[in-house]
DNA sequence: TAGGCCATCTGGTCCT
DNA sequence: AGGACCAGATGGCCTA
């Protein structure tokens, strides 16, 4: 019935005489939609409790139409009487009204999810882990997010630094297993080792809600692996430009393939936790600018200690199993680290530095 | 093809 | 009466 009635234009209303309408629906899927409305409008003036598609598919006369008198004295079998105001008799200028109302209510709420989203956005470019193309989705960014607040919370509460691993951990709490990729890549961190890490620990440390300062054999990444020296492209990774970001950090090639052009300026707050928070300097949006970045994985508790590969891209190659997954590994300016400034940033930061 | 994610529509409820 | 908010329904798109 319902293919029916889309295929017949004859039976679609003029329903874009409303304002905004066609500037956010898609074309014919949405004048559909929109024709499925109106039935439904009339249909609920009426006090009709026909399913969709069975309204939809009738094409009856009804201009004009009387209103049922539902609180009449003819209720049909023994049911009682519906209580509340009447209903008044619904004139074409009511259903007029009506639909426009409905229509107007429509943009309304459209307008709403949309500010919605943008404060979503917003959040994510606070939360470790930004991307413009990979976006986190919605419940990942508000996890994130919450994991990322409780993780800062418990610094400051503390007062002491904790090891990555146990930051990622606290971040990832939760999250799936392709975000929990993108955040341990993100902080150069085999997610495989961590997240058989976590999941031995799941259920203890965060259930008591303690964040955990657990030593952890860990060397900071510099990123010098062979994998990631210029030239080489024998690394999964740095196919995926991956490895270009610390390439271009760390006086690698700088090529222009590294250069996404859908960089957007600061964006994100400082993702590493050892101390050197990498605040982006304000206003250096370009990617020149961008080397300059002070991209601080090295382990400054251990002064003087090498910048290791030990800890550093050492994802599996193949397969979410593992490793991070493919779509998860960003060029490094989709995928930025944190610079935005911000009050806790300063904080922590002169924290770390006391 | 199933499942996840998303945008949109819709009706109900509460409030002004 | 109308706006804000919410949750359910629906369909499209994408990916494994």
């Amino acid at each position: 019935m319902l293919t029916r009635l889309f295929s017949d234009p004859s039976l679609l209303p003029d329903v874009q005489k409303y304002s905004g309408w066609a500037e956010e629906s898609d074309g014919e899927d949405s004048k559909m939609k929109e024709d499925e409305q109106d039935d439904m409008e009339e249909s609920e003036m009426r006090g009709d409790s026909r399913t969709q598609s069975e309204h939809a598919g009738e094409d009856e006369e009804d201009e004009g139409v009387e209103e049922e008198d539902d609180d009449g004295e003819d209720t049909e079998g023994d049911r009682p009487k519906k209580r509340g105001p009447k209903k008044r008799k619904m004139t074409q200028a009511r259903i007029e009204r009506s639909k426009l109302r409905r229509v107007k209510a429509n943009a309304r709420e459209r307008t709403r999810m949309h500010d919605l989203n943008s404060a979503l956005d917003n959040l994510r470019k606070v939360v470790p882990c930004y991307s413009k193309t990979q976006k986190l989705s919605k419940i990942e960014t508000l996890r994130l997010a919450k994991n990322y607040i409780w993780a800062l919370s418990e610094i400051l509460r503390s007062g002491k630094r904790p090891d990555l691993v146990s930051y990622v951990q606290t971040l990832c709490k939760g999250l799936s297993q392709p975000t929990t990729n993108l955040v341990a890549g993100c902080l150069q961190l085999n997610s495989r080792n961590f997240l058989t890490e976590q999941q031995c620990q799941d259920g203890g440390r965060y259930g008591s809600g303690s964040f955990s300062m657990h030593s952890y054999p860990y060397q900071c990444a510099r990123l010098s692996s062979p994998h990631c020296q210029p030239g080489s492209n024998s690394h999964p990774l740095r196919t995926h430009g991956y490895c270009s970001a610390y390439d271009s950090l760390y006086g690698g090639s700088g090529s222009p393939e590294y250069n996404s052009p859908e960089y957007e300026g600061p964006l994100s707050p400082p993702l590493c936790i050892n101390g050197n928070f990498s605040l982006k300097h304000q206003g250096s949006a370009s990617p020149e600018n961008e080397k300059g970045y002070h991209y601080s994985m090295h382990y400054s508790g251990l002064p003087g200690s090498r910048p290791t590969g030990a800890h550093n891209l050492v994802f599996g190659s193949s397969g979410a199993r593992s490793g991070i997954h493919s779509e998860n590994v960003l060029p490094y300016h989709d995928m930025h680290l944190h610079h935005e400034r911000a009050p806790v940033y300063d904080e922590l930061n002169a924290f770390f530095h006391n």
